[in-house]
DNA sequence: GATGAATGAGCGTTCATTCAT
DNA sequence: TATGAATGAACGCTCATTCAT
């Protein structure tokens, strides 16, 4: 059992969520530089950007705040996707699968959160996210291709690459579901499945 | 042979070329975010923003200038690298290493045109470029693939999916690049032939 | 009685009179074009700019909050002068004597006015005031007027171009009285009393 | 027989004309501060506001030549309508009845005029025009109304307001006609006519 | 927990004008 | 007579943030 100790209250945290639910519309639709306090505020339906001066240390806080949103959620759900108990293939396929099911039910949270990924700065100008911050996603899906590779399912390639490979293709199939709201999700999986299961097999 | 009838003077397009390429040098150090004016004026080494104003009707004009110069060296570019009389496989593979050529020559500017690509939206909040964007390289892949599947060299995809997944795969490869100056694009360009010849192939 | 319902609190608005009391100050004596935030703000002894752009939305509200000042004020003072009970032409007396007596004690303000009311203009570039601005003065004054045509004290003129006419010599008493601060105010008003019932009696 | 004793060609005149009647146009439509060299410029056809800096010492320049355009006309015209045998009031009437009659046949050229009359300010803030400028035009009037009252035609009334009080009357029936395209100049200028003889006559 | 007031720094853009042909 | 290039100054406005309750 998980705990989280946070030393925040309940309204705190609630108006915390209700801010960054804003900040997520704001973004999908404005873009990261668009996603002003002003608007955000606005839209939140908050009197003043001073709200969210309080319960936010600064703007890279939210900004991350709605990243890790996203992400904390995205994990858990592509998690079911993946049998356990069965081999790399399968695994890999359920990844994807799982994947396009998170991307297709939460357009509009993938595409603020990969506003964020792809536009945020620190104040020295470094990007804040960037290959990197995958590596957590790239040790995990690594594992699941070099095992494949050892039991000779999987042909010889770059481990490294193909997850960045593979990541990119999943952010293609996010465009795509992003970009046209009648794309089905589902259908899209599928085929990116079996396209990487291609790539990689022996 | 295709002549530029532009009325711009020699003097002036020399200066457009300057401000550009100081452009694209501060949009891959510090993103789109931070290319003000202010810091490419100081780069290019002229005196004031206002050079630029004087140049540029606006930003968005500066910003599009840098995609459709990076645009248009890429394409020739990779042209050489698709054999006209030689079939899809190899077509698709000629594209592939051609990108992959192009990207590890240019990385900076490529980061630079990716900063304006994905972030640029215009006055009303909307996205510049986008998927859209991307119909007339769509368009040629498009052809090669369907050429593909009717000699029954390609097996039986969604064309377009497969054009989407192409690009993610092509920009993938070019964050690496960018990310690490010591990746060997071509090395890794012919990693990715491999696998998308895998993907495609029947 | 009327109560302003106002969501601004009273150091705001405070603040908003010493804005629009420099504004005034710097529009009689400078001009609409002259009348930047950097010289309001000078003026009202704010430390900058930003002080204006905070409590006003922007240069527009700021102006149009000069004018319906004056206009505010103008009203009810002169109303003093216009005997209800009396006949047409002594409240049309009234008027051009209430009207001098108001002018005559405000010409600062007066001047401030019309800078804004002449010269404002919209981001399309039409006129913000402009003769159908005075639309409820020329009611008012029409009324008047036609009450004194139907009791057969006026002549038979046209209502709505000698309401223009009125108004234009009322802003020719003010140009006076603005351009020479030694002019006697209640002499004048008297003079043009004195015309005014001429032009309109039987 | 009055000759310009001018050292310009007849191109750079002919140039100048454009120019002024370009800054007309701008002048009437969008107003004194809307009237930037970039828009006359591109109004008159020419290809850089370059043109018009080098035709005219500065702005301040431009605007007089609008206006001193425009009066240079407008006197000719009025004084035809002005019987030199007859007595004062019936130059007083042709007065009103010529000025009418050009304001009809000229709207834009009084709007962009009266635009510049009433906007225009020296570097230090100054208006350049003002009541003094008219001073010629009141001693003209002012004539005409000091022989009516000698001659015992007109009322005893303070000659200089009574000269003001009738500029303002004609400006009146100018916003009339300016706002107002449909307006009949013919008859407001008798109307107007009518009211003037009324207020002067003894 | 929440708010109003205030702020310094920076933004892109426009202005009329001058220099050098 | 005309033009292209360049410029300094100023514009209104927006940004996230801090101070003081």
């Amino acid at each position: 059992m998980r705990v989280t100790t946070s030393n925040r209250s309940i309204t705190a945290e609630a108006r915390r969520r209700q801010i960054v639910a804003a900040a997520m519309a704001v973004l999908a639709e404005d873009g990261l530089a668009g996603a002003s306090f002003a608007r955000i505020a606005e839209r939140a339906g908050v009197a003043s950007t001073r709200m969210i001066s309080y319960h936010f240390a600064d703007r890279d806080e939210l900004m991350r705040e709605v990243v890790s949103t996203v992400m904390g959620e995205a994990g858990p759900h592509i998690e079911q996707f993946v049998p356990v108990e069965a081999g790399p293939a399968a695994q890999l396929r359920g990844l994807v699968l799982g994947s396009a099911d998170y991307y297709g039910g939460h357009r509009r949270d993938i595409a603020a959160a990969e506003e964020v990924w792809n536009g945020l700065r620190d104040a020295a100008g470094r990007r804040v996210y960037g290959l990197h911050s995958h590596e957590l996603e790239f040790d995990i899906v690594g594992q699941i291709l070099r095992a494949g590779q050892e039991l000779g399912e999987f042909r010889d390639f770059d481990v490294r690459f193909m997850c960045v490979t593979l990541r990119h293709m999943l952010d293609g199939l996010a465009a795509v579901l992003v970009a046209d709201p009648a794309a089905d999700a589902e259908a899209l999986g599928a085929e990116l499945a079996a396209t990487v299961e291609r790539a990689t097999r022996r």
